[in-house]
RNA sequence: AGAGGCGUGGCAGAGUGGUCGAAUGCGGCGGUCUUGAAAACCGUUGUACCGCGAGGUACCGGGGGUUCGAAUCCCUCCGCCUCUGCCA
C-alpha cells in the first residue's frame, strides 16, 4: 500500500500515475487520505493528552494512599474517572479513523512506473519484444491440445470432473511425466541463477493474505479453508514473499532471491467461457516462481535480470514468444510494472500467457514491513519483485501443439533429460 | 484431540497491582590501556506514533476486560514445550 507521506510529497505524479489505470478521480481518493490522516494526528494528539493528564493523576493517587490521605484520593479518583470518558469516546474515534485510513489505503493500487503505458484493456498492452521466428508450419491434421490430449490420454479432464470437478485435471502417462519433467527443468534453471529453492506452504494465513496483497478484497480468486481461517495460496508469491514479513534484512544480503514451486489455486470465478478450453485456465495447477527482495536503488536493474531469466526458459524450450509491458488498465493492483510472457500456441492461433514479472517497488513492502537497515543504520523498505519461471499447463499446451507431427509429438531437446523420452507415439500407429 | 506448563528488549533471563520501558548477564557500538589485538575497565545501546522543540503517548505473543493505576489479575485467540492419544 501506499505511504501517506509520500502520497503529500508527491501528490501530482500519483494523480497522474493512477490516472494511467483510468483512476479519474484520483485527486479527490488522494485528497481524502490525507485528510483522513491529518484528523488521525489531531484525534491522538488530544488522546495523548488526556492520556497524560489521566497518568499523572493516577501516579499521585498512589502517593496520597500512602501517605493516608484518603479524602484527596478519592477525590482524584472522581477526576480520573471523567478523564477516563473522553479517554475512551477519543480512543474510538482514533480507531475508526485508523480504520478508515487503513481500509482507503488498501483499496488504492499501487502506482505505474514512468515506463507504464496508459490504457484500458490488453489491447492497449506494448509488445517490447516478439521472437516469432520459431513459429512452426503445423503439418495438415494439426490439433489443438485439448484433441490431442484426449487422443494420446495424457491429461484427462473427465476423471478430474469425476473426483474433483471441472478445472482439476488428471495427469497421465507422458503428461504426467512432462509436468514432472517441467518443473523439474524450471527449478534447477533458478539454482543456477542463484535462487535458493524453498518448498513453501501451499495454504496461507490472513496476515499473509494481507501482506501481498490478495486481501482484503480479493478473496473471491482464493479457496478459502474457512473453518481454518486459511486460503488455498493462487501463487508461491504470497508464501515465499512472506517469509520476510515482518523481518529487517541487513543491506549486504541484499538482493534475496528465492524460487519455490508449488501447485496454485485459483477460484476464476465469472472468468470461464468458451474461449477457454483444455489447458488454457484451470482451477489447479503447477508453477514455479521466482521472487527476489532487492535494494530500491537498483530493483529495475534485477527486474531486468529476471527477465532475461524467463526468457531463456522459453528460448531453451525453442517456443515461440513475445514480451509486453502492460498498460495502466491491465496492470495488477499491487504491482508498478509488468512484463508478460506470451508463447505462441500454433494450432489455437493465439498467444498464451505464461510468465508475468513485475515489480512491486515499496507497495507489498509497506504492508509486510519489509525493511532493510541501510549505511546509516536506516530502516527502510525493500523493493519485491516476482515472476512466474514458469507456469506449467500453457507451456505443456504450446509444445504439444507446436511439435505436433503426423507420427507424434517431439520434446524440445532441452527437456528430454528431464522426460526421459524424446518422442510421443500416435497411439496405435 | 485431551491434560498440564510456558510466551518479557538482538539473545539469555529477573520481575505477581503504583517507585517498570522494565534488574542482571551476553552480544553490539564508543572510549581508556596496547605497536596491534585480546583481556580488563568506563560509557552507551528497543520500536512506533504525535510534536518545530521541550516533551508526550503506546508497546512485556495478539485482541478484549477488571482497576484511579496492569508485564503482573480475568476472558479469548495464536504459538511453543511436556505427557497421553491418533496418524504419514
Amino acid at each position: 500500500m501506499l505511504q501517506v507521506a509520500a502520497v503529500r510529497a508527491n501528490f501530482e505524479d500519483y494523480v497522474k500515475g493512477l490516472g494511467k489505470r483510468s483512476i479519474h478521480n484520483a485527486d479527490e481518493l488522494l485528497k481524502e487520505l490525507i485528510e483522513l490522516d491529518d484528523q488521525r494526528k489531531k484525534t491522538q494528539q488530544q488522546l495523548d493528552e488526556i492520556k497524560s493528564k489521566a497518568n499523572q493523576i493516577a501516579k499521585n493517587i498512589g502517593q496520597l494512599f500512602k501517605q493516608g490521605k484518603q479524602e484527596e484520593a478519592n477525590a482524584a479518583k472522581a477526576e480520573s474517572a471523567q478523564l477516563k470518558e473522553q479517554s475512551k469516546a477519543l480512543g474510538e474515534q482514533l480507531s475508526e479513523t485508523e480504520a478508515a485510513l487503513q481500509s482507503k489505503l488498501y483499496n488504492i493500487p499501487n502506482i505505474p512506473n514512468l515506463l507504464v503505458p496508459s490504457g484500458k484493456s490488453e489491447d492497449d498492452n506494448v509488445t517490447v519484444k516478439l521472437e516469432d521466428t520459431n513459429i512452426p508450419n503445423l503439418y495438415e491434421g494439426a490439433k489443438p491440445h485439448w484433441d490431442l490430449i484426449a487422443e494420446y490420454d495424457i491429461v484427462d479432464f473427465e476423471l478430474g470432473n469425476k473426483v474433483s470437478g471441472a478445472g482439476f485435471p488428471f495427469y497421465k502417462r507422458e503428461g504426467a511425466r512432462l509436468v514432472r519433467a517441467l518443473v523439474n527443468f524450471f527449478l534447477d534453471e533458478a539454482q543456477k541463477a542463484g535462487y535458493m529453492e524453498v518448498q513453501p506452504p501451499i495454504v496461507i494465513n490472513e496476515d499473509s493474505g494481507l501482506g501481498t496483497g490478495q486481501l482484503p478484497d480479493k478473496e473471491g480468486q482464493m479457496y478459502g479453508i474457512t473453518d481454518s481461517n486459511l486460503y488455498l495460496i493462487p501463487t508461491a508469491e504470497v508464501p515465499i514473499t512472506n517469509m520476510y514479513r515482518d523481518v529487517i534484512v541487513d543491506e549486504k544480503e541484499l538482493p534475496i532471491k528465492n524460487v519455490g514451486y508449488t501447485p496454485c489455486f485459483r477460484r476464476e470465478a465469472g472468468s470461464w467461457g468458451s474461449h477457454v478450453r483444455g489447458l488454457n485456465r484451470l482451477h489447479q495447477f503447477d508453477k514455479v516462481e521466482i521472487v527476489q527482495i532487492a535494494n530500491p536503488e537498483n530493483s529495475y536493474q534485477i527486474l531486468d535480470e529476471m527477465i532475461a531469466h524467463v526468457e531463456n526458459l522459453v528460448k531453451s524450450l525453442e517456443l515461440p514468444y513475445r514480451i509486453l509491458r502492460l498498460c495502466g488498465g491491465d496492470l495488477g493492483f499491487t504491482s508498478a510494472i509488468t512484463y508478460d510472457f506470451e508463447v505462441y500456441s500454433a494450432a489455437q492461433e493465439k498467444w498464451l500467457e505464461v510468465s508475468s514479472v513485475s515489480n512491486f517497488e515499496t507497495y507489498q513492502a509497506n504492508r509486510l514491513k519489509l525493511r532493510f537497515k541501510d549505511k546509516d543504520g536506516k530502516k527502510t523498505l525493500t523493493h519485491t519483485l516476482n515472476g512466474s519461471g514458469l507456469a506449467v499447463p500453457r507451456i505443456l499446451a504450446a509444445i504439444l501443439e507446436n511439435n505436433q507431427t503426423a507420427e507424434g509429438i517431439k520434446i524440445p531437446t532441452a527437456l528430454q533429460p528431464y522426460t526421459g523420452f524424446d518422442f510421443i507415439k500416435v497411439p496405435n500407429s
